[in-house]
DNA sequence: CAAAGTCCTGAATCATATG
DNA sequence: ACATATGATTCAGGACTTT
């Protein structure tokens, strides 16, 4: 993460005025009264008040549907407790169900999207393999699949598997004939192994003083994504001045970057304690506080 | 490619007694008849004359759909499966050709898989994705997708997207509740980078002396697969006199890797071309020529 | 203060046996 | 099918503690 602070001297509202609460009265937003908001409400619902044709680029880390044991996995030797993945917001009965959700989304996304912009989706194997055969069906154009290789992984214990250290990111245009979307082809060969702009991104998980943490000190999100990760997609595939849409926002990483690196954002997040994370985000960065 | 030489004496079958040629009068074949056999014909009605419960691993390297008009799938003949319905939108409808043929492939090879066998299936992002979605509908459950990234990929490099550096491997079995399959952690700890057996794979595509070439010089078959891609998934996955089954043969890298780490192996191809560059692959190991 | 050692945890579909 | 009891296992990296 090599962010610069840009200062104060910016038209972006302060922390305070960065909500937008959807109630079931509202109609329909313009893309002045979201530009650079939070919009606290359910993300389908959200969506469908967007206008069409509105941004520049969409950056989705949904649910990944993990399907993990309610047992909880306990250490040897260190008494701690493995902490997986347990939200509700995961919880899907089926994957009938957990298809159904995501071509609502991947749908009303396409149509948010301007003619030429672009969408990135990320998640495990888990899911992934639906997600981008829905894109497909839907009428997306991949142009990649980037592949984002963690340097500390979760290590697979008992040795039954190999350690899954990677998660894949889809990247896509709405439709075939798209061409004029935007690549900055000097990041890509900074970013990508090789020098060749590969497709493999190599960098950390997210941990220590980045991780935002709750009352408690305990983390405040199970999967909070990595600044540098969004770093990397937004100087690939933005301008200064772009319209980025995250619908499933969490703890606004996508958005705190998008401020960062002058990118305008749009971010639609359901729970009141993430968008409180993503307020101590940006007041962090009126007061200078950014990533070096 | 460190493969050892063998030698000659053992049980398998020398070059010219290699080949079954599958007939219509052909009703079915037990595991003898096909064991360290290429079968010539048509991988679908080939697999389904096999007996179920047989192999210990199946490894497809299937088309990949890279949606080129007029040569998807043309090898295939895929049309006369699903007859009309097809004459609305091209592109939808190649999608349902294609997942029309990879689902049988994929329902028969779960047919003759042993309760405890796994399966590997590689292809890029052209059609990874439908073929991992279509594997969870069909049941299989997913171990891990293995990344492979080439080292000297196609510079395919224009400037508007990345480089397409890696192929995606999906390992799995064929049901959740499928617990005692075959995994060489030591090998997988040797291949994998780090030292925590990850998922990701760094090695060449197939060239020089290795690729396989017709009268004229040219390459024989488009997508060779290196003999170490197959070496690991061996080494990986399976024991010493398992039986492993390749409907989808090409130049036969899937069973003259088998052969030479001991393993059996049942092939299918009904390119009498590549079954001849196979023949002649297996001539060279009855000389004592082997990778290194 | 620096260096060395300890602790903690991360999108994890991670086992087997018995009732 | 589910619940419970028991047993065996991992690495990178940052935070924290001790020397």
């Amino acid at each position: 993460m090599k962010l610069k602070a840009y200062g104060k001297e910016n038209s972006y509202p302060c922390a305070e005025s960065l909500v937008v609460v959807d109630t079931p009265q509202a109609q329909g937003y313009s893309l002045e009264q979201v530009k650079n908001k939070v919009i606290l409400g359910d993300a389908l619902k959200v969506l469908k008040k967007l206008p069409s044709e509105a941004v520049d680029m969409v950056f989705i880390d949904p649910p990944y549907f993990l399907q993990l044991p309610n047992k909880t996995l306990r250490r040897w030797k260190v008494k701690s407790l493995v902490e997986a993945v347990q939200d509700d917001w995961d919880k899907f009965s089926s994957f009938v169900e957990y298809d159904t959700f995501m071509t609502q989304i991947l749908s009303e996304a396409r149509r948010v999207m301007k003619p030429n912009a672009t969408i990135w989706v990320i998640a495990t194997y888990h899911s992934i393999f639906r997600i981008g055969k829905i894109m497909q069906d839907l009428g997306y154009w991949i142009l990649n699949d980037v592949i984002w290789v963690k340097t500390n992984p979760m290590p697979n214990w008992l040795g039954v598997r190999f350690t899954n250290a990677t998660e894949t990111l889809i990247w896509a245009v709405k439709d075939k004939k798209v061409k004029k979307y935007t690549f900055n082809r000097e990041a890509a060969k900074e970013y990508g192994i090789g020098k060749i702009g590969a497709n493999v991104w190599v960098l950390p998980i997210c941990t220590g003083a980045e991780r935002l943490k709750d009352g408690r000190g305990k983390r405040l999100h199970s999967t909070q994504k990595p600044v540098e990760l969004l770093r990397r997609v937004l100087l690939t595939s933005t301008k200064e001045g772009d319209i980025v849409l995250d619908p499933v926002a969490g703890v606004g990483t996508t958005g705190y970057v998008a401020r960062c690196l002058k990118r305008n954002f749009i971010m639609i997040e359901i729970n009141p304690r993430y968008v409180e994370g993503i307020k101590k985000r940006f007041r962090d960065i009126s007061l200078g506080n950014v990533p070096e």
